[in-house]
DNA sequence: GATGAATGAGTATTCATTCAT
DNA sequence: AATGAATGAATACTCATTCAT
């Protein structure tokens, strides 16, 4: 994964270097086999097996199987939330509202298009990963509810739609919507994906 | 569960009674515990006790654990359907397409108010569960996609939004929002929610 | 079974007419799976099914699953040995040593033609059943023993054949091929085997 | 079981060698249980506890318990197969008829002497073992019946005897014999039994 | 006598986790 | 750091047997 003789890893040792490929292969088939199966359907050997490492192995780099889940989720909402930032940023700045909820969709679409495996592990709420994944969901949803209630209050938006509910709304949304796209993106061009998307959530955000 | 001095009953014998009893004392506590825990997070022993019946006992009533998980997600599907096909019919018939919208979502909520088990069940996507609770939510996806299509094509709903997307969001939409209530109704009321539910959809599927 | 107008059994009650009945169901059910899956493979609820009758009925037959077998099988030699003796008799009378054998052979024969269930159970030392079967098979090892002993004494057999090695050896010669022929009687005629079997005895038997 | 010091093993790693040593528990805690209870009588746990392994160790080594027995089973029969091979080939090398079923007597008997638990699982037929014993035994027995045929072509043997009937009398025969004696090898010498058993069979192969 | 629902001990098998090498 | 054999608790499912009706 990375390469040994990579030279901007040159400060670690030849056992650090070693050691941080094994924990990414360990991650990656992780990623796999979560998103294919979930977190039961996986087992630790499992995971040692797609990384080509010993059983043992695992709980060098990993306390248990759920830290290596949590790390898998966290690691990818820390990517998503980056990526909508970066790409929301220069709508916000020229306070354009319909760009920013574009940008939002486009954002997330990007993001289900490289990383079909975290989407499906985040959007899947396996019962027990939903310790894992609900937190997550309902940070984005509360930001949502958030961002409406301001919009309310500064009169933009209705005052008929509960900015809760709507929170929760767009959140089950997304996330039905992208893993029923990541599964088969044939299903739509991602140009219709988030022309919908869009319209939607506009429709939903903002007065009728 | 079945009243014993029930007149309609009487010609059953005194075993099939008791046998009817247990078989429901097994789905409540079933529907109980799965909601709770999830497919994974329960035993069969865990639902034998909480039916206060022997280990044994449960496969005399069912083939195995994700059998009984089966016939109560079954079960509350049926009901769901029949729920709000009544609740919906007299405003098909009146021709009133709000109306319509407006009656499917409080037939949800209604459904969400007296079965929050299942609601919790039947949203909550335990990947092993998925098998079972998928197909249902993709039918239902699936049946609203066909009715935006035919909307579409009497050209009484935009052309921009696609309806398999649109299917797809509204589910997410639901599952999401009345899982989220179930667990704690005095988050809104019911007719903020009704309401809310209402107009997104309403603005979803209609033209802006 | 027995017709319960049979006057022979008019002095039994009712009751313990139909009692009889439902005993003979259960035998003959237990002849039927057992012979086909052997001990183990048969389950009390099995044989009950098979006889008709509800499944804690059994238990007002017989003590236990191994009690029928037994049963069974006591039943099915005591009828050999009778069959055996009474073929056998008039050659005994008559000192004719040779027809004895060919007695033998015959009664065994033609007991396996009539009764293929308990011929392979008795025959099929089903490692539990052992401690049922074994019993029976070295009575009638060591009644052969016996008799070779005599015949050794009275200088009619040869003394380099053990006794004891012959009865088992007699024993499972018959065991083997009875149970092999009643799989298939159409392997070796009736003939063909009573004069292969009576042959091979004969050699064993008496002095080359 | 494999010297820890044995040389020729030096090759294998410490875990390697520990992981066959396991397992070489495993077999002969099976064999010997087996023997003595026959495959049902017998758990998974039973054998790990005659081996003092933990419970899953078992599984780490074997697919089942079935696969335990068979493997035991075929090990068995091959050394047999082979010491027979080994112990014939002077005689009929030589063309000695007589000499051949004098070694293929002894070969069983030395074979029943050091193996006494091969011999009560493989010739036990529990009826649950028959799908893994009986196999071997119907080929040992065809085997036999086809050597038979070819002398009966030849003139050699009688034409009074089937073939088939002779090769299943002359296993059930060997079954019977040796696993009695195995029981309790004081019932009769060992010369006693080879010479006993020569003798029947010889009658039962040649022409009287 | 018959019924059949209920019992609960028993058993095969899996898998997260540890640890000696 | 890595290995992989071993562990043993956990769990689904079976079945002989009992007993209230």
């Amino acid at each position: 994964m990375v390469s040994p003789t990579n030279p901007s890893k040159a400060g670690s040792s030849a056992g650090a270097r070693s050691r941080h490929a094994t924990r990414e292969r360990l991650l990656e088939s992780g990623r796999l086999l979560f998103a294919k199966h979930g977190l039961h359907g996986v087992t630790t050997h499992d995971i040692a097996h797609g990384a080509e490492v010993a059983a043992g192995t695992f709980y060098l780099h990993f306390k248990n199987k759920r830290e290596l889940f949590r790390e898998i989720i966290d690691g990818a909402v820390s990517e998503l939330i980056e990526l909508i930032d970066h790409q929301v940023e220069p709508y916000i700045e020229a306070n354009d509202l319909a760009g920013v909820v574009q940008a939002q969709v486009e954002a997330l679409v990007d993001f289900a298009e490289e990383h079909r495996e975290e989407i499906r592990m985040l959007f899947s709420a396996d019962s027990d990963a939903a310790a894992v994944g609900t937190d997550v969901l309902n940070l984005l949803a509360s930001t949502i509810a958030e961002g409406r209630r301001e919009l309310m209050e500064a009169g933009v938006a209705p005052k008929d739609v509960d900015p809760g509910v709507l929170g929760q709304a767009m959140v089950g949304m997304c996330a039905q919507v992208l893993s029923w796209w990541s599964e088969d993106p044939s299903r739509v061009t991602r140009e219709a994906l988030i022309e919908s998307l869009t319209r939607i959530q506009r429709s939903g955000t903002h007065p009728v």
